[in-house]
DNA sequence: AAGTGGTCTAGACCACAAC
DNA sequence: TTGTGGTCTAGACCACTTG
């Protein structure tokens, strides 16, 4: 049983005449879905799970069915939870995705990211290091902070396509090893979710077009006058908490980057 | 006064036991959405123009308020229609977006792109063409079909950043000349709205890592050795009709290309 | 048959903008 | 004061899944 900031017999933003600025004043569905947010982000219901049904969620919040609707249509929209008729409103989870990669915007240009199948892993190097200043920065960490740092290629039917170097939070990620990041089978943010509890909700990417250097060339197979994509991205869990900086070298002359505008 | 596919003291889906495929169904308030879409589509509400209330709505489509609401709701995250509390809800435009290109995606490293201002535009060349092989398929044209080229620099801080290539069906554009493109203020999209009557809705990017040829170089003070962005683009008017093509180099040096997932 | 999410309605009230 | 979109409720019924 939560207490509401504002509960539905005590009407939210009562709209003192006091004159002064807007109190922080939400709507109800608004509340109700911060409350929903805060037993995802505590574990109450694990990924891949259901949450209770919209009549258990009304009856524990003490509002209507509709308003738990509306929170939890938001929360599907942000990806956060997954609805299906008939059974249930299911936490989100990387394992289980339709599209394998969730985060991951390189097609083939022949369509079908499908008949390529999972990418290959080979992992080149994982150890702990300090955090420099743009590391730091990134993560919301300071300057020397121990970090877990991992490099490794991706292969798409043979071919070396994408070189990755990955930073993570060395508190949250203790103990990651080589053979994890190697051997899991499947999207490694599912591999987060199962062996550190660390769910990626959302990310922001800055691409440029680079040259790789003599070694990142000699990665990947190509020469140094290849240009690649250069995608820095920054994952984050619940609360806009980053928990990953990766940035990725793709080659782009037999895949693509694809954008949806709206 | 429009008839419903099933209206609703007809009510939808009936269920028949005929044992076969599930006839095409679609809840009411899809079918609303589909009818405003066609009214947006028809042009009987203009870009930047109010729509009428939900009330209104609600009684030309003999449907609750909610229905309606729940339509528009859709049509609002698609980015088609603006609400504005107090005021009513609006036909989108590019042309008073609360960020000013809505479709371009880079940003100066620098972070805040107001104070660059808006691009200055250079036009290179503007013409009618035949459609090549390409071209065709990206406009769902046939090869040989007219369309009109043009060629374009666009600046910030007299720096040359972009230089693009535009195809647009000759039909639907006709009449349009390097002036329009070069002297009017404010997004491109905008003056297609106000002279075409063709607005943008949706869009597609392919995005490659390329070297520039000598020409492209030289057209953005660069040598032939700098990476940039190949940013194919595909824009879309209503019923996914493509109606644009737009290929873009980005020089990647001073900017990036902003990308968010989740 | 029971339980879940999905749709639809009707009515009340709130917040905002314009007159 | 009026009209707009925004919130909240309560109840009915539909569609899908499971037992």
């Amino acid at each position: 049983m939560s207490s509401l900031p504002f509960a539905a017999d005590n009407p939210a933003a009562p709209q003192g005449t006091a004159g002064v600025a807007t109190p922080a004043f939400s709507p109800l569905y608004q509340q109700i879905k911060g409350l929903i947010l805060q037993s995802l982000q505590q574990g109450e219901w694990k990924p891949g799970e259901a949450i209770p049904s919209e009549m258990e969620l009304a009856a524990r919040f003490r509002v209507s069915q509709g308003t738990v609707r509306k929170a939890i249509d938001e929360l599907a929209a942000e990806n956060l939870v997954m609805r299906r008729q008939g059974k249930g409103t299911f936490v989100s989870t990387h394992a289980e995705q339709h599209v394998q990669y969730r985060f991951l915007k390189l097609l083939p240009d022949t369509g079908d990211a499908r008949v390529e199948g999972p990418a290959q892993r080979r992992v080149i190097d994982c150890r702990r290091v300090r955090a420099n200043a743009d590391v730091a920065r990134a993560l919301a960490l300071r300057s020397g902070d121990a970090v877990t740092q991992a490099r490794r290629i991706l292969s798409f039917a043979g071919v070396p396509t994408i070189l990755e170097d990955i930073w993570l939070p060395g508190q949250a990620f203790k103990g990651l090893t080589a053979e994890q990041l190697a051997n899991y089978q499947g999207p490694t943010y599912a591999m987060f979710e199962l062996d550190f509890g660390v769910r990626m909700v959302r990310a922001e990417e800055k691409i440029r077009a680079v040259l790789p250097d003599e070694e990142q060339a000699q990665l990947l197979q190509i020469t140094p006058v290849t240009p690649l994509l250069s995608v820095e991205r920054i994952a984050y869990t619940y609360n806009d908490v980053p928990m990953e900086l990766r940035r990725g070298l793709y080659r782009t002359d037999t895949h693509h980057y694809r954008n949806e505008l709206s």
